[in-house]
DNA sequence: TATATAGTACTTCGTATGTAGTGGTTGCAA
DNA sequence: TTGCAACCACTACATACGAAGTACTATATA
């Protein structure tokens, strides 16, 4: 078993790719050697079932999940009234649409959670303390709204981002933009 | 070429809890031969390919999205007041958990519909008029807010759905009912 | 009796997998 | 500096598994 940490990583993130692109379906060792550029064989050198391979990509996942720092920092410096908030959301709704293959990985792996109680640990506890997080920093903030404000926002902006991801053409007639307007509307009241 | 209509039927029903159960990967036409009961080689001689299975499966899935009959007459029949939305949203959601795999096959329906636009084309037209129906019930109804709370409800709900079946832990600290309440504090106003 | 479908069994095919074997590189010690 | 040892990249192969489809038989119904 080889240990190589970079290779192990660009496996990984190329096991990511094919689980967005193909489909659970599709993730095979000799599909992530093809995404990754590497010898056929490789993956299964890395890793020792398809099952270990699956949950060293659930463990790793949650770092394409949040905000990167200069996004964090943005938010940090952001005035803190109810006008910033569409700012917030725009620049969310701009990195799901960066991170595509990211968030459609993770759809699949929500599935995968249904039938493998390890997967389900890992992302429960990642999406969990994600969660947490932005409610905490939205209480520490002072913005208007509670902690249920936050998972209001959480509920509709993941929504929003899936329709978008798989069947853009539901919601036609409702932009994203548009409707990040309505929800900041409804959460944030005027005065 | 078999064409018994309730055996295709029954065929399909059963490649949508072999989706539910199994995921995209373990759809086969052996899988669903098992599942539905039948003999090996059944699905062989009602499908074309694995491809025409999930066509027919996306064109089918629809009956099981909507409400049933007796739930729409409850509806019609409900005093069209704001305290009737806690009641109809709740029967929604027992709804859902009572169809469990129906949803999580229209999931891996949607992932598959990010490679296949036939299926994108299908689901896009069900699942639209499914929310376009939600939104003239509701502006005919009477009840307070616009279309665009629909829309709102709508994106919440899906993702609370999608949160219960895949993730439970989660929003263990926000259950459903919970969320459905402060929902409705939201979008219906006290006067 | 004829036709269509149910059911059985077998063959073929594709493809994933894991490993054995080879070559090259790096690090360490003499 | 040179030689050795360990490790990893890479190639190629042999195996195995399971899906698919089809040919064949049985049965029921019109």
């Amino acid at each position: 078993m080889a240990h190589n940490p970079e290779r192990r990583t660009a496996l990984v993130d190329a096991a990511i790719e094919v689980l967005a692109r193909q489909g659970a379906r599709g993730l095979t060792f000799r599909a992530v050697d093809a995404e990754a550029g590497v010898p056929k064989g490789t993956a299964s050198n890395y890793f020792t079932s398809r099952d270990d391979l699956i949950g060293q990509v659930a463990r790793h996942i949650h770092v394409r999940l949040g905000p990167d720092a200069q996004e964090l920092e943005a938010a940090e410096n952001a005035p803190r009234t109810r006008d910033a908030l569409p700012a917030v959301l725009t620049a969310l709704y701009q990195r799901v649409t960066r991170e595509r293959t990211g968030y459609l990985a993770l759809l699949e792996l929500r599935l995968e959670a249904t039938r493998r109680p390890e997967v389900r640990e890992i992302l429960t506890e990642a999406i969990r303390a994600n969660l947490q997080r932005d409610i905490d920093y939205h209480l520490a903030s002072g913005r208007p709204g509670d902690d249920t404000t936050v998972v209001v926002l959480y509920l509709s902006l993941s929504w929003l981002i899936v329709e978008d991801l798989t069947l853009p053409g539901v919601l036609a007639d409702y932009p994203p933009e548009h409707m990040v307007k309505v929800l900041t509307g409804l959460l944030v009241p005027p005065d």
